[in-house]
DNA sequence: GTCTATAAGAAGATAGAC
DNA sequence: GTCTATCTTCTTATAGAC
């Protein structure tokens, strides 16, 4: 039920695994269990079903991109905590970011195929920017703003302790959408930066 | 002349800005000044050229590993020079490692392809994690090994203090191929980042 | 809404003249 | 080696029955 549905999600795979031109209308029609001119009644083309991924796509972008402002500009709702922040936290912390981006079905297609469209289409590297590069920094500088100010991490420039705190995230993360495999690897590097992260920007006397 | 090498270098501005799938042998030919069929003078297929560009990129990536391997394992023949790395020494290789990168026309375009192209071949993937990940890696982390060794950083872990190294750089890059009027702003980054990086791991008295 | 049959057009590749 | 003409196959999309 809700063929409509799900049209999209095996569209989405699809993209996600061969990109947009090496995926045929009856390869997506098969996996839903129809047969291809079937798919017309609820799109009216292959790229209408494109379309239609990239625009859920942005509604939950924002809904989430809402969520995470709810007192306005400010991302964090409870500061306190973050007074609090320990070694272990922040392994936490990163862990969590890490392992959400990379397991979580819909944001893994979703990358991947904004990964293999970005050159075609300013749009789609707009948006895998603003997902897995500028959002993700704007949003743990905050963050991490906010610990710094707690003083449990010290820097005089919290943007590039950013950059520091997330691009290792994000180089590990491109590592295993390549190689799933690496994952173990990718973990324990991730793990080892943490520390390493907390050393050197953490309270000395923690 | 030397239209076989041509068509190479056409096919290859083309499948980084399309994809494999988006080119057609007509716009290679286009390119070249001839028509579709006389390209099949040259190639027996598109994948042949497709595949010829792949065997022309192992041939030069394994001479540049066979040219920074001179004597043996160790990639830096000459190590004396890194047991006087200043910051901006460290600057100046950062920066020269980023912009190389980012400019180098065939580079460029090698790594736009494999991005586009790596989730439907393993064997792209492989290559571009070995190009723009683990050989990199690899290298500066000997390179910072002999500068530590020099005294002029501290660490106990040279690999994730050459991963905090890398991989701002290789988000940047990232970056920038997707836009590429973001250039300035990565510099700027790139610049503040290595200066930390120095603060961070740097001889305290220096 | 799903199907079979089929149209319409694109794209890779070949034949054969020059 | 390059061209024009053409073949073949693949792919999107439509028509019309059920």
């Amino acid at each position: 039920m809700d063929t409509k549905q799900r049209i999209l999600e095996e569209a989405l795979t699809l993209f996600s695994e061969k990109g947009y031109a090496n995926v045929y209308v009856g390869d997506i029609a098969a996996r839903v269990g129809i047969k291809a001119p079937s798919l017309y009644k609820h799109y009216k083309s292959k790229q209408a079903i494109f379309n239609a991924i990239l625009a859920k796509m942005d509604e939950r972008f924002m809904d989430q991109a809402k969520a995470l402002n709810i007192n306005g500009a400010n991302p964090i709702p409870d500061a306190e905590i973050y007074k609090h922040m320990s070694e272990e936290k922040l392994l936490e912390l990163g862990k969590s970011l890490f392992l959400y981006y990379l397991h979580d079905d819909y944001t893994q297609k979703i990358r991947k195929m904004l990964t293999i469209e970005q050159f075609k289409d300013k749009r789609l590297s707009d948006v895998y920017m603003e997902m897995y590069v500028d959002e993700p920094l704007r949003y743990q500088s905050a963050l991490l703003g906010l610990v710094t100010a707690g003083g449990m991490l010290t820097t005089d420039n919290v943007d590039i302790m950013t950059l520091h705190f997330y691009s290792p995230i994000y180089m590990l993360l491109t590592m295993c959408d390549r190689d799933p495999s690496r994952e173990p690897e990718a973990l324990k590097m991730l793990e080892a930066h943490i520390k390493q992260f907390d050393k050197l920007y953490g309270r000395k006397d923690k």
